[in-house]
Parts: C-alpha cells; structure tokens; sequence
DNA sequence: CGGGATATTGAGTTAGTTCAACACAGGTGG
DNA sequence: CCACCTGTGTTGAACTAACTCAATATCCCG
C-alpha cells in the first residue's frame, strides 16, 4: 500500500476574512472576458442580489470541508484553489484545480454535505452567494439555471479527462497534459502573459494530482523539463513548444469553450 | 508506457433497434422504488411530453460517441451501460458504469460534442428525449431544471469518488470499492436478489475502470474472492461479509440517497 | 469442429514506491 | 546577526506492485 502523502495545510481553517461588498457585479473583471458569456441585464441584476458579498482568504486556507455543509456557494474572483479527497489514513486525491470564474459548492446546495474538500492555494477572494437563495433562481431565470446545468457538465468533463490522465497515462504523460491543461485555463482568465504563467503549486501538489509519489513527480517533472518544451523556474511556467507537448500528452480537445460566469 | 488494451467492441455500432412507445411514464417500473422522488402530475405530464420513444439495444452497442453529437438524450428504462475515454493508441478509461434510472448524454445538449462513448453492457431499453425540446424544460419546470443539474452534481460525486479511487488506493482496495460499489447501485435500482446481484461485466470491464492492466485485474480479483468476503461465479455477485468489504475498501458514503427520475 | 471472447497462470521486466539524506530559502526568536 | 526550524526541492539506492509476454483452459456459438 502506497504511504499517505504527508502534507500539512500550513495555515488552519481560514484565517483573515472580510465579508464587505467591494466589486458590482456589473463591474465585474472577469465579464470583460471572452470566455465568459454575456449576460442580460435583469440577469446581472439578479446575480447582484444573489451575491452576498466577499470572502477574501489567505493561501492554504480550508473553503469548504468535506463532511461538512455550508450555507453558502462560491465563485472565485481572484486566485487559485483545489478540491481534494483523502482516504482515512490521510491519502489524498487532489480532483480538480479551481481558478477565478470558477464555481465552488454546487454540491453542498444540492446534497447538504460535501464529499471533498477546498483548500486555497494563494491568496483568494470569493464571491459569496447564500444557498438558499439558489431556488429562486431556478424559478426565475430559466436562463442561469441552465449556467448551472452547463457549469456542473463542464466539471464532470473535466473530471473525465483528468480521470483518463490518471487512470491510464504514463507519468510522464500526466505531467505534460497537466501542465498544458492548467496553462490553457489560466490563460483563458487573463492569467498569461505570453506563453508564461505563473503557477502557485507545490509539486507535491502536482502528486495528489496525479495519483503519483512526491519522489517520482520530482523525477518525472525534471525529465520533461530536460525535454525543453516547457520551463518552470522561479514558480512560472513557460511553454516553449506547445505541440510537443501535445503530443506527448495526447492532448485532445481544448476545453476553453464559452461559458457563463455566475 | 503501458500496452493499449485491445478490447474489441463486440458488436458494430448498435444493432436491432426499436422506436416505438411502450412505457408510459406514469407506469415506469423505475418510480415505484423508493429511490427516486415522486413528481408532480404536472411534471409527470411534461416528461410523457418530453420523451419521444424508446430504444432497444443490443448489448456491447455503442450508444453515444466521443467527438459526435447526438439529437438524443436517454435514460436508462433497463440494462446496464458503461461511460468510456480512449487515448489514440487505444488505451481506454472506463469512466463509470451506467444503471437503470441514469441519465445519458447531457453533455450532447450542453456542448454539442461528446467526449467520451457510451456502450452497453447487456440489452438495454432506453428512454429517448430529443435535446431541441430541453429549453422548455428549464423554462416551463424550474423543479426538473434542477433535478438535472442535481443528476450532474451526482455524477460529479460518483467520479470524485472513481478518480480517489484511481489515483489513490491498491488494486485490492479497489477491486473491493468498485464491486461494492457496483451491488449498491444495482441494489437502489432493485437488481438483487437478497445479498446477489447479476453483474454483467469482464474481467477486461474492470480493469479499464480501475485503470490497471487485465493479468493483474485477474490476480487481483483472484486474492480478494480468496478472502471469502464476497463471491463471483457465473456472473452473479454475492456480498457476504460487507463490513469486511467496506474495512477493506476505505468505502464511507453511501451515495444512495433519493433521486430524480428524468 | 473451429474461431473468438474470456479467464487463468507463470516468469521476467519495469515503472513507480519507499526510505533516507542533503540542499536551499524564508521566517522567527533570542 | 545568528541559530534554528519548517517547507520545499533533489538525488541515490533498494524494493515491490503492477506490467508485459506467453501459454493454456474454457466456453459459447455458428
């Protein structure tokens, strides 16, 4: 049996938060976007008041916890998060990396509980929204409930290829297709300049992703730079030859269609 | 790198089928467990709407396919299906195994494309609904709105749970997870028999769900019916020491709680 | 009877793991 | 300012879980 990775969440349960109102809706950074679709103004107005306010949290601080409920959902503004899962003797499973415009805690509106846990990995800020508030979005706009539909099928598809990834690539193989998948979404909010981006991941972190050993990600991270198609120094990332990555990776689709932005 | 494994799909794509209308929903045999929530008339009125026919199919028929799109969208009336990715060489992810009651396809009609196939495992009866009619159900039926995007929120959950799976415990944790597994759905859906239920896999099934290779998933199984705690002869499974079972497989949900039946 | 899909088993190989040591940076307290 | 500590990254060596290859056994079906 593989030996838990070891990882202590350096901060405990968030630290440093601030629920005060700041950026309208309407003002909304991430809108400006071509990722993201536009939305009518009654929809606007109604994500306005749908939004309680902000959270802004430190690095390493613990969103949601598995076993737990929240009153509330999330989106992120600004930063980087990650859902994960452990098994009981502290294994862990990082499922999914969460940048802004993404959406947090559908599952805690729909079942009560949560089955994962959302930890950050910089500093953050959410926008807040009060589950029960969800319903009535459901009963008015037709048009944002169908978002949600979309937003929840996007995830599932990410979670797909990522179960593809760790299911039945090579190490080398993840490590490429992880690196280029989380370059393509973070280029699509902004967050590239260039072909660089930075990236605020620990490579153990990369393990828990991958389903590797810390060890072996380290081995296999420095065989794929010696490959020169990509560099990561200083926590950023570059990518110098996109298509031998993709080949490597058996990169396919794109994932960076148009989505909504709730 | 890791051999494809070259599974053949028995059959070409979907023989025999059948279009006409057979089971009126307020007859489905799937609403009478207590599964799945009950509807409103009006609801119930709208589904007999929405649903166009039904589909008979072989078994080992391919029902959706990665990188088409399909007018349809189904539920599974009865048989047993299997989500699956493939790389370009052939290794193949099976993503999940699909049950009476589950719906199929909802990504056709959140992005047009699919990016993974869909096959049967047995003949199966399907339950077809045409992707141009889903608009009104979000805009005339805010409570199926969001049983869908409950049904999406779900199937992230059920892959959450594959993907720590996956990544993260040995061949015999998962082996007894996905078996387990396997009898609780089957279970919720009235498929067993007292503690045995019909399991209509291979070997090969398994291990492309597992992601490991078809010598060592055999090995695997091997040990673990070794141990007593459950039988498997002649495609029928037999739980017999289920605490042991779940010990072994680090299970803790039991993700059977009640459903919507689209 | 022959062919194809499935299951089984043994033997050798390898990708990935574990253990252990060390290097380096940043942060803290005396 | 230094000593110390903790988190992160690196590397070598030994080990093992899982893989590949290959052969054989069944069974079902036409």
């Amino acid at each position: 049996m593989r030996s838990p990775s070891k990882t202590k969440s350096s901060t405990a349960p968030a630290a440093n938060k601030i629920a005060t109102r700041q950026t309208p809706c309407l003002k909304c950074p991430l809108r400006a976007l071509k990722t993201f679709r536009e939305f009518q103004p009654a929809e606007l107005e109604f994500v306005e008041w749908f939004k309680t306010g902000e959270f802004a949290s430190d690095e390493g601080a613990t969103i949601l916890m598995e076993g737990h409920s929240s009153p509330h959902l999330y989106t992120i503004l600004s930063g980087w998060a990650f859902r994960h899962k452990t098994l009981p003797d502290g294994r862990r499973q990082i499922l999914n990396f969460a940048l802004p415009g993404d959406f947090l805690g559908l599952q805690t509106s729909m079942f009560n509980e949560m089955q994962h846990s959302v930890e950050t990995l910089t500093k953050t800020v959410l926008c807040v929204f009060p589950r029960d508030k969800i319903w009535s979005l459901y009963e008015k706009f037709p048009g944002l409930a169908y978002d949600l539909t979309w937003i929840a099928a996007r995830s599932e598809r990410l979670l797909d290829e990522q179960l593809l990834s760790v299911g039945r690539r090579s190490a080398q193989e993840k490590m490429a297709f992880v690196l280029l998948h989380l370059f393509y979404r973070a280029q699509a909010v902004g967050l590239a300049t260039g072909n660089k981006v930075v990236f605020p991941f620990t490579q153990q972190h990369l393990a828990d992703s991958l389903g590797l050993s810390l060890v072996h990600t380290n081995k296999t991270l420095k065989a794929l730079l010696a490959r020169k198609w990509c560099r990561w120094k200083d926590g950023t990332f570059e990518l110098v030859d996109e298509a031998a990555l993709r080949e490597l990776a058996c990169y396919e689709g794109d994932l960076a269609s148009l989505r909504p932005l709730i």
